[in-house]
DNA sequence: CACCTTTGGTAACAGATGTTACAAAGCATA
DNA sequence: TATGCTTTGTAACATCTGTTACCAAAGGTG
């Protein structure tokens, strides 16, 4: 049973007959450290609402080259997966489990009905969209407003962020992966990290100093 | 009177007595290219729905330094402005007028009850998020995936879009405060492309061959 | 231990972008 | 026409980022 995590995350936001029907309809999905959870193109049947853990939202461009857009944490959401499940059009995004995560899923077919039933479930919605605007309005200045080396930084930051753990386990060439980088240019940068005192590093394993 | 325009863009969207609340409640603005319709942080009060002409919508970091993001063109509205009424929060982002443009402006309480009122203003909102969203993807996009010359390129042949005219009336110091590069890349870029055939230069106009 | 694979370090170089400086061309107006 | 401002062209250089190549260190496995 999910009833007491729901009840944590999400009980202060939903009324109480939404929450009967999302322990009613919902399903809980478990999943491990790199398990994709949605892939480009792909056509979106649940909705996920996410209990513990965390997801990492990816893009990739016609050469398949791929970069971070942010994390998603307990008690939110993806709403792209809503717009794409209310539309019936494709993902444009690729989901994987950044930590082990728990996951409720709600099918699209009630998720309609309480758009027009439920208010605070339409609030949640629009929250949700406007949150994951700020999301990626951030990652556009990251884009346009920072250099590698300050991306860098704030990546790991973020990672040891979301993972509740200051150890990094991740190679440099999976880092370089998320920023869309060469693992030379993580290496030499990191190592520039390391003489500046910000961070510690072993194989696999950097320790962020500077959080 | 807007009745007609407002039809045109609209009526195929809104129920009947939903476009006889807007004409009711919404008054009408006309604005000249360059004139400022939302500042950052600035508190919003009514939500924007375009007639014609085409919003510039820019980001700034606390240097004071401008990234373009997109263009918003009649039949769309600025989603991030609905969350920020809705929520009472700050404006993320600048609006600027890009050519003479005539808007309809609805004042927040109406809002709030016509998305338990009518469906399809609820709809329109929602697309409009996921329309926003799929912008600003597509601006990620750019800033990740493409140098500076085809940003360039983009950028002329998106400006040409939105005006209607393929002769684009801008300095290379306003493109590079656009693109938040220097007048000098822009320069030099502008005339690789114009060697490579695929612009032609004049004095404070730039002719787009490659649209 | 010997061997292999994965991971990380570094040099050397290429290319893209940003900066500074200055000159030339275009345009407006006295 | 003479003057001054705006706009554009270009050189020279600095810096950041990406690429290739190769070696070394760490860890696993027989």
């Amino acid at each position: 049973m999910f009833k007491e995590a729901l009840e944590q995350h999400y009980g202060f936001l939903f009324e109480p007959p939404l929450m009967k029907e999302i322990l009613a309809y919902g399903s809980l999905k478990k999943v491990a450290p790199g398990q994709q959870l949605i892939e480009i193109g792909e056509i979106i049947s649940h909705m996920p609402l996410l209990l513990s853990g965390a997801i990492k939202i990816m893009r990739e461009d016609d050469q398949g080259d791929e970069l971070l857009l942010y994390f998603i944490e307990k008690g939110d959401t993806c709403a792209m997966s809503f717009s794409c499940c209310m539309g019936g059009t494709k993902s444009d995004i690729r989901a994987v489990a950044e930590t082990d995560a728990e996951i409720i899923m709600v099918p699209v077919a009630q998720m309609e009905q309480w758009m027009a039933k439920y208010k605070t479930w339409q609030q949640f919605v629009l929250d949700s969209y406007h949150a994951r605007m700020k999301e990626l309005l951030h990652t556009v200045d990251t884009l346009a407003f920072l250099r590698m080396d300050d991306r860098l930084l704030k990546h790991l930051q973020d990672k040891a962020k979301v993972t509740g753990d200051d150890h990094i386990h991740a190679t440099h060439q999976e880092i370089a992966y998320d920023l869309h980088t060469s693992r030379v240019v993580i290496s030499r940068l990191l190592k520039k990290l390391e003489n500046e005192g910000k961070i510690s590093m072993h194989r696999n394993d950097i320790t962020v100093i500077d959080l």
